[in-house]
RNA sequence: CGGGAAAUAGCUCAGCUUGGUAGAGCGCUUGGUUUGGGACCAAGAUGUCGCAGGUUCGAAUCCUGUUUUCCCGACCA
């Protein structure tokens, strides 16, 4: 973990700003560093996880047959002017001038450019649907930000825009985003509920919210304890003990963090920004939207609040940062660490991605940051060395083996 | 935006009530001893006490303003 490989300032101090586990594990872990209220650095643990949500999230949507683009994030005051949203947005909108005095917001989400992307080329019926996504920064003067990434003024957002001729076809495409999500939620090993909810500033009629469950969430829902039945407190007015409304269950009440809002936008954007289609009966018409938003950097934290027991990690395996944590127990120049680190160079040419930790630090540093990093493997190289064994647990099922370098090198780590 | 707490070494904090040369632990550097869950000994380095005014012979400490951070609420999604 010296700097040459890997940089993870982990620190011995709980830090003092965090209040909530995953934030303390994020902070401790060496995960993220605070550059002001709501404002991180990702370093390279992070970073490397960022990644692993976002290849899933391309996996998924690409899959359903979504293209990725990037958009820019400094937008002209002009275009927030047509959609009227540059008086709605409010303080939220992180507004600058350039040099000239020309003014520009930071995006918040795309609605904007993106409508101003495709309605030049989207005149026919012929070219719809469409689907264009995004994963980038996003920018929120938030009031109060909290709790880490979880209500940060700049985060990262996948966002994705879809464009139909009809209703139906926006119906159809809503659907299949929504399964997309769920995939992609069950592959990061998360629990959550799809709550109805409001479409707020963003506009439109119909939306949902995809809720991860765990009592940092900042909104309250109830839930059938025996179905998929869910939805906003608020909305629903349904109270601990009633009976489910889809008569399976009862309800229960639990906090939620919200990691994905999908919405049927309809023609809010295509009417005030012109964004119009020649039909297959030659009339012109709106095109019907949809969009659909996953909080990327938010997710870190839900995966983490679901994942962790006292402070100790357990990264599901699709965003594990690593497969195995390498532990050499003697310092650089011993057998130990020699032969641990041929081993660890081994299992590197097989393919798997392994943490070697190389500080010269003593075993209670190295296996207290280990417990913050959370990979599932740990191979200990040990006062076993000698006779050519090593030390291997797995933490998910808790067992530990001792197993001759032969025997690791040919051990299936999945 | 209302309420609360805080800002002193890289980190966590003490000192402030009652003004008088800037502190501890951890970390860091050097040397040695250790080595399976945050080791030990010795020697070192490290500060615009958030910032700006004011009071005073003298301010980390008292007063005023200001900035920043965290928490609760409201707001937003």
């Amino acid at each position: 973990m010296k700097q040459s490989l890997l940089f993870v300032p982990t620190l011995r101090e709980m830090p003092k700003d965090a209040e909530i586990s995953s934030h303390k594990i994020l902070v401790k872990g060496g995960y993220i560093k605070q550059h002001a209220a709501g404002i991180y650095t990702y370093l390279p643990l992070a970073y490397k996880i960022i990644k692993k949500i976002e290849n899933i999230v391309r996996d998924e949507l690409d899959k359903i047959g979504c293209s990725e683009l990037l958009m820019p994030a400094m937008q002209s005051k002009d275009l927030w002017m047509e959609s009227g949203r540059w008086e709605v947005y409010g303080k939220e909108l992180v507004r600058l001038k350039d040099r000239h005095d020309r003014e520009f917001a930071l995006g918040p989400t795309h609605e904007e450019v993106i409508t101003s992307v495709v309605r030049d080329s989207i005149n026919s019926y012929k070219k719809l649907p469409l689907a264009l996504y995004q994963i980038q920064n996003k920018f929120r003067d938030e009031f109060r930000p909290r709790f880490g990434l979880m209500r940060g003024r700049e985060f990262i957002m996948k966002d994705l825009y879809t464009f139909h001729v009809n209703e139906e076809s926006l119906d159809e495409w809503y659907l299949k985003v929504k399964q997309a999500y769920i995939n992609i939620l069950d592959r990061m090993g998360l629990t959550y509920r799809i709550v109805g909810a409001d479409s707020g500033q963003i506009g439109g009629s119909a939306s949902e919210e995809f809720m991860v469950l765990c009592d940092i969430g900042e909104d309250l829902i109830a839930y059938s304890d025996e179905s998929d039945f869910a939805n906003n407190v608020e909305l629903c007015k349904l109270n601990e003990g009633d009976p489910s409304p889809d008569g399976k269950g009862t309800i229960k009440h639990a906090k939620g963090i919200e990691v994905g809002h999908i919405f049927k936008l309809g023609t809010k954007y295509s009417d005030s920004m012109k964004l119009n289609f020649v039909d297959v009966d030659g009339v012109k018409k709106p095109v019907v939207m949809g969009c659909y938003g996953i909080g990327i950097s938010r997710l870190i934290m839900a995966i983490l609040e679901q994942h962790n027991l006292d402070l100790k990690v357990l990264w599901p395996s699709e965003v594990s940062p690593f497969k195995i944590h390498f532990i050499p127990m003697d310092k650089e120049g011993s057998l130990g660490y020699e032969k641990g680190f041929e081993v660890y160079q081994s299992l590197l040419n097989k393919g798997y991605e392994v943490l070697f930790d190389d500080r010269n630090e003593s075993a209670g540093v190295k296996f207290n940051d280990a417990d913050l990093i959370g990979c599932k493997y740990r191979v200990i190289s040990g006062r076993k060395i000698s006779d050519g064994i090593l030390e291997v647990r797995n933490l998910e099922d808790n067992s530990v083996s001792m197993m001759t370098i032969e025997e690791v090198l040919n051990y299936s780590f999945n």
